[in-house]
DNA sequence: AATTCGTGGCA
DNA sequence: TTGCCAAGAAT
């Protein structure tokens, strides 16, 4: 029978299984490139790792792409209208990383001479950078040896170590042990490694624990149940809220937009007229609440489920002619062919979908 | 400490 | 189908 290890040595162990298997990202510079001390652009970290809060990788790539043809440099961000950048967000989601992503490019490119922090704390000052990102970027981007805890590594630490705890209030606990594994040597790849291990081997389901490098030394395959780790507080339930939405086109094939308020959900972004979303369905939403006056016709309705609610948006539609007085506020009349480039979140698209069918097909360019 | 923030993929 | 959840931050 093998002799358990004490102290088994984690990061080294981890390091040969990311030389060997590490995911080829388009914001990361991977080994043996890292090895000889070469590392990743720190306006690439930054961005890819904004942008991967909460959000898949699949769901990033094109995002980082375009970023990054249009706005090469963080000053270019920091230059760039804000409706532009929430225009590129646009269907990325929690609009409040759009926001701040900006007024920290700003930051960077104003008050740093377009050059990042390069400790935590300095990165963490920045707007839009916690606990995890300020560690990532430090780690990463800098060879800090930062404890770089996210979603994958919380889910390799409390397999390895057991962690009872609920989270999120084992995070301190889980921190504190991945400070203890982190190397002074290569700490960046060292954390990419534990990402990349729990995102392709410590999976949530059915883990692949036969090729795990870990597999001799992990406490929860020891009791044969990976899967109850880590262990979360129960999530609470998930209440409706309705309201309505009017998609207003004109004799010149354009739509009544409006930029929503800076703070709160989907700020700073646009839409299309709606009443309140209220929790509960007080018998005549609708016409009564339209922006003005017309021949609104209902067109069904879409469901659009949001983080801690879930939306049913009834759908109506109207064709006017003439010049329609706004009230004072923010609202234009915007070409539908135009509507692509325009910083739709994705409720807002479904919603223009369902009152004009083929009206994204239509802003398509051939 | 508990809430509020999107969206899409997947079993 | 419904729920889960993916490189969290701000308040």
């Amino acid at each position: 029978m093998l002799q358990k290890i004490e102290n088994p040595p984690y990061a080294e162990m981890l390091l040969a299984w990311y030389d060997r298997h590490h995911r080829d990202l388009p914001w990361r510079t991977s080994p043996p490139m890292t090895a000889k001390g070469l590392r990743a652009n720190p306006y690439h970290v930054w961005l890819s790792e904004v942008m991967l809060q909460q959000t898949t990788v699949q769901a990033v790539k094109p995002y980082f792409a375009k970023f990054l043809a249009q706005w090469p440099r963080v000053e270019d961000l920091a230059a760039a209208p804000s409706e532009d950048v929430m225009a590129a967000w646009a269907g990325l989601g929690y609009y409040a990383r759009a926001r701040n992503l900006k007024k920290c490019a700003e930051a960077v490119a104003n008050a740093h001479g377009g050059v990042f922090p390069d400790t935590e704390e300095g990165l963490k000052a920045l707007p839009g950078i916690g606990d995890y990102t300020a560690a990532a970027i430090a780690a990463i981007a800098f060879n800090r040896q930062a404890a770089v805890l996210d979603g994958n590594v919380e889910r390799v630490i409390s397999r390895l170590f057991c962690i009872d705890a609920p989270l999120p209030g084992s995070k301190g606990a889980m921190r504190a042990k991945v400070a203890e594994i982190t190397p002074a040597n290569r700490p960046g790849d060292f954390a990419q490694a534990m990402m990349d291990l729990g995102a392709t081997i410590c999976t949530p389901k059915r883990p692949a624990c036969a090729l795990c490098p870990y597999n001799s030394h992990c406490q929860a395959l020891d009791h044969d149940e990976p899967e109850r780790f880590p262990v979360k507080a129960a999530k609470k339930d998930k209440p409706v809220r309705v309201g309505a939405a009017f998609v207003a086109v004109n004799n010149t094939g354009e739509i009544l937009l409006r930029r929503r308020t800076e703070t709160g959900l989907l700020g700073g972004m646009t839409e299309v007229p709606t009443t309140a979303w209220t929790a509960r369905i007080d018998g005549g939403t609708d016409t009564e609440h339209a922006p003005f006056d017309a021949d609104w016709e209902a067109a069904g309705t879409i469901v659009h489920v949001f983080t801690h609610f879930e939306l049913r948006l009834s759908i109506f539609r109207a064709r006017v002619s003439g010049s329609i007085p706004f009230g004072a506020n923010d609202e234009w009349w915007e070409p539908i062919t135009n509507l692509d480039a325009q910083a739709l979140p994705t409720v807002m698209k479904k919603a223009i979908e369902q009152a004009v069918p083929l009206a994204f097909n239509k802003s398509r360019k051939t």
